[in-house]
DNA sequence: GATACCATTTTGGTATACCAAACTGGTATC
DNA sequence: GATACCAGTTTGGTATACCAAAATGGTATC
């Protein structure tokens, strides 16, 4: 693998797994050392991670994305559009045994799965439910959107019951789709998005405080 | 302005205006020469322009996008996503005066408007509507698709009638709009783009012969 | 103590040298 | 004539040197 592709991806790991936290500084010749490759590769890496908003100019310089608020709510908006119209895109598809390989994704969480697979697999439910649709464009733009979410919902304070919840709603969903209904599954889903919203930026706002001792940048709504 | 901004600005424009033709090769070292500027900045701006789709990897080298007629028709579906959610946020709001503006954007091309202009305003017209919604998102969304469509919306034969059609679909979305009318403007503007997709994707499908022998790369649906 | 000012350092923007891999064109071989 | 092969060239990937602008930090001045 390229220098370029790797730095790309490590940098985008440790922004994401909050190594380097939110609002924090960047410059090229430290990104340069910390991961022994030229500025080349490293300012290759910095624009691909400015287009995913993981990171944004702040001044000349790099920084990465403070964990914006408003953002959030927007990004929900987003979401429903383009999730609703990839659900109701699969549940017009005759063939729609793809819905049985997400079910067995969701199954392979139980209580002993570490928090980080729950994160990830709820995240990949909606990339993948994104996938059947066969619209790239759909695809991506839920997989962008689920990538700039991420930070925002490791950091949220969520409990057993939370994940229960999403849990069986995401199998509502899918049980919807399944059975072609997509008025139903849009609206499950509608509601799903809304309610994850809420409950994220309920949280995080709750939070602010302790997010800011952390160091993290965290820009109000 | 930076030369990297220069020279990503000025590629843009020589690939949507058809001056390097669709599926024709790039070189990093022709770019270096054709605009005066190192490899530095000419990387950074093929890298941009890669995220907008406008060109791509072929192979190890790079090459302008093709026109891509399956693409086309999954960008329409992305489009009426996310235009209809903007639609529906700006219907809902309380101050709908951004409409005016737009209404007097539509109303400055007459009969001896060059085709060019039709061209640009019809592009802006959807971007400046999915501005009024205030979601950054759906903007970016709808700027992105237009952007990609830009180039096979210039190579679609149009005739008067035609642009007279998109003209007054145009107003009827707003007047709706500026009613309140959700549903209708939905509607309408769901409509608008099913037949603004269907009559491009016919007009290149028809053409691609001709396309061809002007050296331009056209995929199939 | 606050502030204006200057020397130094740091940083992103740019140009360029070098390399390995891929490509090209010609040639020898069958 | 087709093909395998090879030398030369081109190309993207990388490292690095240089620059101007910005940030920094210390100091003189009030």
């Amino acid at each position: 693998m390229s220098q370029m592709q790797n730095v790309e991806r490590q940098l985008r790991e440790m922004i994401l797994g909050l190594e380097i936290g939110p609002g924090e500084r960047l410059t090229e010749r430290w990104i340069e050392s910390r991961f022994g490759a030229s500025r080349t590769p490293v300012r290759a890496a910095l624009l691909r991670l400015e287009t995913e908003g993981l990171i944004g100019r702040d001044g000349r310089g790099w920084a990465v994305a403070p964990i914006n608020l408003a953002e959030l709510g927007q990004i929900a908006v987003y979401r429903e559009a383009v999730e609703v119209a990839a659900v109701r895109l699969t549940a017009a598809l005759e063939d729609r045994s793809g819905i049985d390989v997400i079910a067995a994704m969701l199954d392979s969480c139980d209580a002993e799965t570490p928090r980080e697979e729950w994160h990830r697999v709820g995240m990949d439910f909606h990339i993948e439910l994104a996938r059947l649709s066969g619209n790239e464009f759909l695809l991506r733009a839920v997989r962008d959107a689920m990538t700039r979410l991420s930070r925002a919902r490791w950091l949220e304070v969520r409990d057993e019951a939370a994940l229960g919840r999403a849990w069986a709603e995401h199998h509502a969903i899918l049980d919807a789709v399944k059975g072609g209904d997509a008025e139903k599954a849009a609206r499950l889903l509608s509601n799903h998005i809304a309610g994850s919203r809420d409950r994220l930026v309920t949280s995080l706002h709750d939070d602010r405080r302790g997010l800011r001792a952390r160091g993290f940048a965290v820009v109000a709504a």
